[in-house]
DNA sequence: AATGAATGAGAATTCATTCAT
DNA sequence: GATGAATGAATTCTCATTCAT
């Protein structure tokens, strides 16, 4: 119990060093100190740095996934889905800005590392997924529509648009128009 | 002019390695061997590693670029256009998969760096976004639609989906549906 | 404490090293070696090369200095004070060669060094400058006599007989006739 | 001929950028565009770094030794010879610092220019020593003076004095009391 | 269990020297 | 002869990991 919170702890502290100073940039002594234990510590909990990061990157996109499904579940219709998805995704993103965009990441980890990224990621997906599926069912999106076309649409419209607003912009994640950006995503771009 | 020529010879060999290694993962001495030079010679041409990495990004966001006008004026439609953004994006990522998304990057990098990054990357939503006005104009795509908000759909959406097609299913840049992502893009995914 | 030790351990090889290979020869490995401890734990105490040989050098003229308050203080007469000075003087470059006539070094290091040795050098320069002003109180030494230069003829002359005999005819620092150096700096060359 | 006066050309270049840099601060780069020829170039004349070095020493106290005969035969009497030579030493160590005070040298540079060096300082001691000798047979200086005691005295008093002044004060060489270190090492201190 | 001092393998960088032009 | 681009051995410095306390 004890222990479990301390594991946390440091799960934290990594993220949160890491968002600010990059996968390689992050030193396991400025994890430590961030959380508040002794550079030994942490191997106490974790057999190593990369392991540390993989359970980061896992602690991380669990988090995101269950706030994902509960966001999601708020609202009834696709148009509230996506808009909750682009606002709950802008604030995670402001906060945690390294690992939002997790494609990139895959390059510079070892082998083992991408395929836990891969694994849990897919899971999101299908989180959305499953929403559009059910958008089929009730007709609320056409039946035409290839799922993972959609899902790809989506996620990568409502990322790059927030990511665009946060970084360059430099909005905060309310005054982005979350509406706007899942409205022009259902509606198409054509007249 | 030789001089030049060697500069470029270098560069291409960080692209490449950097593209299979990653950022850290990729050590001066790969660099070095790939480009067929000795190690110090390197130093001739860049700073520092990161002054070369700064410039290999500039270069490839530069290639990138070019190559996107030229596929771009190829078509007239925008369902041509965006097809051709698929496809000249897929093979591009195929070929160096830790640049196309250099959001990512940021945040492992010195602050001079971010800043000709997004300079870099605006040049590309630019180009994009100039497609979008025209389309607007010539009533191809609807006025009431936030240009910026096209091009965050439009360059998400078709790098999400060509990414988890290259990365996920293994899929050759050939074998993506293009043409259906770009449809499904511009037609929106309601009824 | 344990601490502060290892630092004095550190700067003392790092002194010995040095006194036997010059400032650029010295490595940090021989130094590491010499002190009996690991390449990384020195970069545990000391930021850089040039920062270890910075506090080596106010180390090694805060403990000249002391040294020399000491031998002045044994002595009642001018006699005795400039012979003790050429007999701890010579047994002080014995033993590190490098840094008595430290004038030299100024050339080789950063400018934040220069100014740091200056201020230390003075403090020795002043310490002899009390005892000539008091040699010139009690009638010892000519009222007509500027202090500085005395203090310039005092240590000049010492430290070039002493560094001639010690490094050109291999004298010991028993060996060198102390008194005999003295005596002539005061009584002049004239009849 | 030609061949010689370039010789001449990247020795004055090596003396410079040393006088600046210092020993191993001096790159061979540095001095070849002090010289104004390439750094191949250096080669052609001479063997390598340290054989330039050991050359550019000779050089060096070959002028200073011409020279300092020049201006000790300009004077007739004792004091008129050391003030002479104070005011040369002056401007010589104004011109190139490093040099001047070369007995630690000895200690960073290989053993062959230590041995060099010493032979060609001893030629200056020797210039200085038969002054002092033809001094005590005139009767100027006393007879039981130990000539290489007065050398010493003479030779570091003075440099002490201009080196103090010159560095430490930033006197230019003309406003150094010349005439005065002269007198006080010839009269002594004592009353 | 917790710590942080110690470590050394490994990386970036420097620079005297070479050699093709 | 002159050059400066190319080189790699040698050096400084980093940081994940270990281990005695």
């Amino acid at each position: 119990m004890r222990k479990e919170e301390k594991r946390i702890e440091i799960l934290k502290a990594a993220l949160k060093v890491i968002s600010g100073m990059g996968f390689e940039g992050a030193k396991m002594e400025d994890i430590a100190r961030e959380a508040g234990v002794g550079k030994g510590t942490i191997y106490e909990y974790f057999e190593s740095k990369n392991a540390l990061l993989l359970e980061m990157i896992q602690y991380c996109t669990k988090c995101f996934q269950e706030g994902l499904e509960k966001t999601l579940a708020e609202e009834e219709d696709m148009l509230g889905k996506i808009r909750n998805l682009s606002m709950y995704g802008a604030e995670f993103l402001n906060a945690h800005a390294v690992l939002m965009n997790s494609q990139i990441v895959h390059q510079a980890l070892p082998k083992d590392m991408e395929t836990q990224m891969k694994r849990d990621w897919n899971l999101i997906y299908q989180t959305i997924e499953d929403e559009v599926r059910k958008g089929i069912h009730i007709q609320e999106i056409r039946s035409d529509i290839d799922p993972e076309m959609a899902v790809a649409i989506i996620v990568g419209g409502v990322n790059q648009y927030t990511f665009k607003k946060l970084m360059e912009d430099n909005f905060t994640p309310r005054e982005i128009d979350h509406t706007g950006i899942a409205k022009t995503i259902l509606a198409g771009l054509i007249p």
